[in-house]
DNA sequence: CATGGGATTGACT
DNA sequence: GTCAATCCCATGC
């Protein structure tokens, strides 16, 4: 995959967002396809740049193409790209990858001790979630401000099988404020999606399931 | 300068 | 379902 140019960010941030699904995250050898995203928006009162410019998020009002990382729950460091002209606060949240290489190294980083309680740890689990794909590439604050294009953290172009990807679209996920904006973006069917699944997909498994209960009873 | 609230996760009831 | 962990920084006195 080659790295996606800055002009690629320069736009609408929700368009990115939606076209981001299918393109791949690399760091350090270590990538994955991102298959789950989220829009933030200065205009809207979820996104931190809706405060104003300070000095936390200066970034976010910065040239497009540059990563946006920053400390969640004391705990998390979550990978946003920042979007639209610079001077306008807007990002996108990558929540999801589905892991294609440097696994072994997501698991060591993800679980140290080579599983999660009694469990092997599956690959579904090591980045189905904006702090678990942090924490499994080994993204920290430090990347904070880098370029995409050319910098540690890079965001590649669509692999061929993920050329038109089928993508729900979906509201946001842990907010309290604009719940109601559509403006979560997942890869269709996708079990490397974080929770609560994009109800198309939930409504699929119980489908499924409906349906088995059927036939089991019948 | 003190306080409070998260764009989360994993463990536990 | 509930809950704690833990840090940055915006806000208010």
């Amino acid at each position: 995959m080659t790295a996606i140019r800055a002009d690629f960010y320069d736009r609408p941030v929700l368009e990115v967002a939606r076209d981001l699904i299918g393109c791949t995250v690399e760091y350090r050898g270590a990538w994955g396809v991102i298959v789950e995203t989220e829009a933030y928006h200065e205009c809207e009162p979820a996104c931190h740049a809706f405060a104003g410019l300070t000095p936390r998020t200066a970034t976010l009002f910065g040239e497009p193409g540059r990563a946006y990382v920053y400390r969640s729950y004391g705990i998390h460091a979550l990978l946003n790209a920042v979007c639209e002209p610079e001077g306008v606060g807007a990002a996108v949240l990558i929540r999801a990858l589905e892991p294609r290489r440097g696994i072994e190294e997501m698991r060591a980083r993800r679980c140290p001790s080579g599983s999660f309680g009694a469990r092997p740890a599956c690959v579904e689990d090591l980045c189905s979630g904006p702090g678990k794909l942090t924490q499994a590439l080994g993204i920290g604050l430090s990347e904070n401000g880098g370029d995409l294009h050319s910098g540690e953290v890079r965001i590649g172009s669509r692999p061929r099988e993920w050329l038109s990807p089928a993508v729900l679209e979906g509201t946001r996920v842990g907010i309290s404020r604009a719940v109601e904006l559509p403006w979560r973006f997942c890869a269709a069917g996708n079990p490397h999606v974080s929770r609560p699944r994009p109800p198309a997909d939930r409504a699929r498994h119980g489908r499924r399931a409906a349906l088995a209960e059927l036939r089991f009873h019948s």
